[in-house]
RNA sequence: GGGUCGGUAGCUCAGUCGGUAGAGCAGCGGACUUUUAAUCCGUUGGUCGGGAGUUCGAAUCUCCCCCGACCUACCA
C-alpha cells in the first residue's frame, strides 16, 4: 500500500515534465531536435523600434521580412491560426502562425510546442486588427525544448527564495530584475570608464592571501596542496594595492570581489563587490571630492539623474555632501546632546551603558564617540554625508592627524544610513604602521578575531617608501541598490549565497 | 540570537465552527483563421513542510522540529 502511494505521488509530480519529455522523444524521432542552424537575424526590441511607427498599409506595399528567435511566453491557439508572444534579450514580440501559411504538418507540430520552448520564426511584418505590429510566420521552427513548465503567467515567479536560489528564471519572468542587472552592469562599466578616463590604471591582485589583511574582518580559509599552507579569500585588496603606489604606479584602481566570513543580511552577503582606488599625492579631502564625483557619474549613467526615489523617499546626490565629524553629526541629528557631554568620556560611558552597548576596557574617547554615533545616528544618515575623523585605534591603516594624533584622516560614506565607502590618507610611515600592526596582533592574541594579522612583507614595502597616497574602497553592491531602488542587497547579486536546499 | 508572518496541485492562492481537498493558470481531450492573462466544453493532478499528541474524526487544535521572508540584534 505504501508502495502503491509513492509510486503514484512520484508520477503525479512529474507529469507535466513527464508529458514533455514524452514531446521531446517525439522531436528526437524526427532527427531534427535542437537544431544550431537557425540564422537569427532581428531583435524584437529593435524591431519595434524600426517599424512600429509604419503603418499596415506601408508594411504591405513595402515588405519587411524578419528572422526571430525567443522563448514562447504566451501561446493562444484559436483553431487553425494562433498568436504567440515570444522573448528575446530585446523584449517581446507577437507571432502570428496561420496554418495555411506554415504547412499541416508544420502547424500540427506547433500546436503540441508548449509555452516556454524556443523557437525560429521567419516572416514579414503586419499589423493586427488591433494595430499590434506581429510578425506573420511563414516558417517556424522549434529550436530547443522546455521540459519544465514555467511560473503561472499572470502572476510569475514571486518567492523571493525562488527568485534567489533559481535567477534563471527570475530573470524569464522579471522584467524588473532583468532591468536590475542590465543596471548593474551599466553601473560597473560607467566607473570603470570614470576611473580610465581620470588616468586610473585598472589592476589585478591577488584573491587567495597568505595573510588576510587591509580590513577588519573574519576570512574564508583554504588550503594550498602543493605549497601545504593556509590561504585565505582576500578580505580586501588594499595592501596589495598600495605596493603597487610603492612599485610607482600612481593611480591604480580594481574593481572586484571581496569575501568576509561574517553574518549575512539584507545588507551583507559573504562574497561582495568593492571598488578601491589609490592616488598617490592625494589625501582625504580630494579623496572625498573625487568619490562624490564618481557617484554623480554613475548616477547619471545609469539613471540620467543625479536625483531619484529610493524607496519612495527622494535621494539627493547633486549636492555636495556634508562632512560632519562623529561629535558634530551626532549634535545635528540629535541636539539634545551638548558637545560637553560628547567629549565627556565618563558621561558617554554611563549613557552607552544604559544603551546596553558593550564596553570593553581601554576604549578611548573616539571609539565611545563612534559607539555614540552608531547608537543614535548613524541609521538616520539619509542624504549623502561623509563621517570624518575615524579614532586611530579602529583604524590601523589611516594616516593619523597632525593636529591630534588620537584620530585619524579617515572618511565613512553613508547614503541612506549605509555606510558606501571608506576612505582616508593612507599610513606611509612604516615606523608607524608596525606600531599599529603590533597593537592589532595583541588583540587579535587577546581573542579579537577580526583584529589584523602583523604583515611583515607590507612594513617591508613601506620602507622602500610609499609616496603620501589617498585610498578608498566604495561598495559596488550597495550603490547599486540605491540606484536600482532594491532593498535587499540579494536583489542586485546575479547569485547570492543561499543555504543549500 | 529575539520578534512577526508564512510553507496547501508544476505556478499564484482560497479553505468558515475540527467533518475527510478547492479555484485560476499550466497540462491532457475537444471547438475555434486577428488573439492580447484569448474564449468555450470536458478532464488528469495533493505525503496540506516533517514528527508526535488530543479526538470517533485534524490542512484546521496542542507540542517539538525543519525551511523561508521581513524586522531587530550581532558582524565597524
Amino acid at each position: 500500500m505504501s508502495d502503491q502511494t509513492t509510486t503514484a505521488s512520484e508520477q503525479d509530480e512529474n507529469h507535466i515534465i513527464a508529458e514533455r519529455r514524452a514531446k521531446l522523444a517525439e522531436w528526437r524521432a524526427t532527427g531534427k531536435a535542437y537544431p544550431n542552424d537557425f540564422e537569427r537575424e532581428n531583435i524584437s526590441g529593435k524591431i519595434i523600434e524600426l517599424y512600429d511607427s509604419k503603418t499596415s498599409e506601408e508594411l504591405e506595399a513595402n515588405p519587411v521580412e524578419v528572422k526571430v528567435a525567443g522563448r514562447i511566453m504566451l501561446k493562444r491557439v484559436m483553431g487553425k491560426a494562433s498568436f504567440i508572444t515570444i522573448s528575446d534579450v530585446g523584449g517581446r514580440i507577437q507571432i502570428y502562425v496561420a496554418r495555411d501559411k506554415v504547412g499541416e504538418e508544420e502547424y500540427a507540430a506547433f500546436k503540441r510546442w508548449d509555452i516556454g520552448d524556443i523557437v525560429g520564426v521567419v516572416g514579414p511584418l503586419f499589423r493586427t486588427k488591433t494595430n499590434e505590429l506581429t510578425v506573420q510566420a511563414n516558417d517556424i521552427r522549434l529550436l530547443s525544448k522546455s521540459l519544465r513548465p514555467l511560473p503561472e503567467k499572470f502572476h510569475g515567479l514571486t518567492d523571493q527564495e525562488q527568485k534567489y536560489r533559481m535567477r534563471h528564471l527570475d530573470l524569464i519572468m522579471n522584467e524588473q530584475s532583468r532591468f536590475t542587472f542590465v543596471a548593474r552592469s551599466r553601473i560597473v562599466q560607467s566607473i570603470r570608464n570614470y576611473m580610465c578616463s581620470h588616468g586610473f590604471l585598472e589592476v589585478e591582485t591577488p584573491m587567495m592571501h597568505p595573510i588576510p589583511g587591509g580590513a577588519s574582518a573574519r576570512p574564508f580559509m583554504t588550503h594550498h596542496n602543493a605549497l601545504d599552507m593556509p590561504l585565505y579569500l582576500r578580505i580586501a585588496p588594499e595592501l596589495y594595492l598600495k605596493k603597487l603606489v610603492v612599485g610607482g604606479f600612481e593611480k591604480v584602481f580594481e574593481l572586484n570581489r571581496n569575501f568576509r566570513n561574517e553574518g549575512m543580511s539584507p545588507r551583507h552577503n559573504p562574497e561582495f563587490t568593492m571598488m578601491e582606488f589609490y592616488e598617490a599625492y592625494s589625501e582625504y579631502h580630494k579623496l572625498m571630492d573625487f568619490t562624490e564625483g564618481v557617484l554623480r557619474h554613475s548616477a547619471r549613467e545609469a539613471l540620467g539623474a543625479e536625483v531619484f526615489e529610493y524607496q519612495g523617499r527622494t535621494l539627493d546626490l547633486s549636492k555636495p555632501f556634508d562632512r560632519l565629524t562623529m561629535v558634530e553629526a551626532i549634535m545635528k541629528y540629535r541636539p539634545q546632546y551638548t558637545l560637553e557631554q560628547l567629549n565627556d568620556a565618563d558621561w558617554l560611558r554611563q549613557r552607552l551603558t544604559a544603551m546596553k552597548v558593550e564596553l570593553k576596557p581601554g576604549m578611548g574617547l573616539g571609539t565611545l564617540q563612534l559607539l555614540m554615533f552608531e547608537e543614535t545616528t548613524e541609521a538616520d544618515l539619509w542624504d549623502p554625508t561623509f563621517i570624518i575623523d575615524y579614532p586611530a585605534e579602529i583604524s590601523p591603516l589611516a594616516r593619523s592627524s597632525d593636529a591630534n594624533p588620537e584620530i585619524t584622516e579617515r572618511f565613512e560614506l553613508f547614503i541612506v544610513g549605509r555606510e558606501i565607502a571608506n576612505g582616508f590618507s593612507e599610513l606611509n610611515d612604516p615606523e608607524d604602521q608596525a606600531e599599529r600592526f603590533m597593537a592589532q596582533a595583541k588583540a587579535k592574541d587577546a581573542g579579537d578575531e577580526e583584529a589584523m594579522y602583523y604583515d611583515a612583507d607590507y612594513i617591508r614595502a613601506l620602507e622602500y617608501g610609499l609616496p603620501p597616497t589617498g585610498g578608498c574602497g566604495i561598495g559596488i553592491d550597495r550603490l547599486v541598490m540605491l540606484l536600482t531602488d532594491s532593498p535587499n542587497i540579494r536583489d542586485v547579486i546575479l547569485f547570492p549565497q543561499m543555504r543549500p536546499e
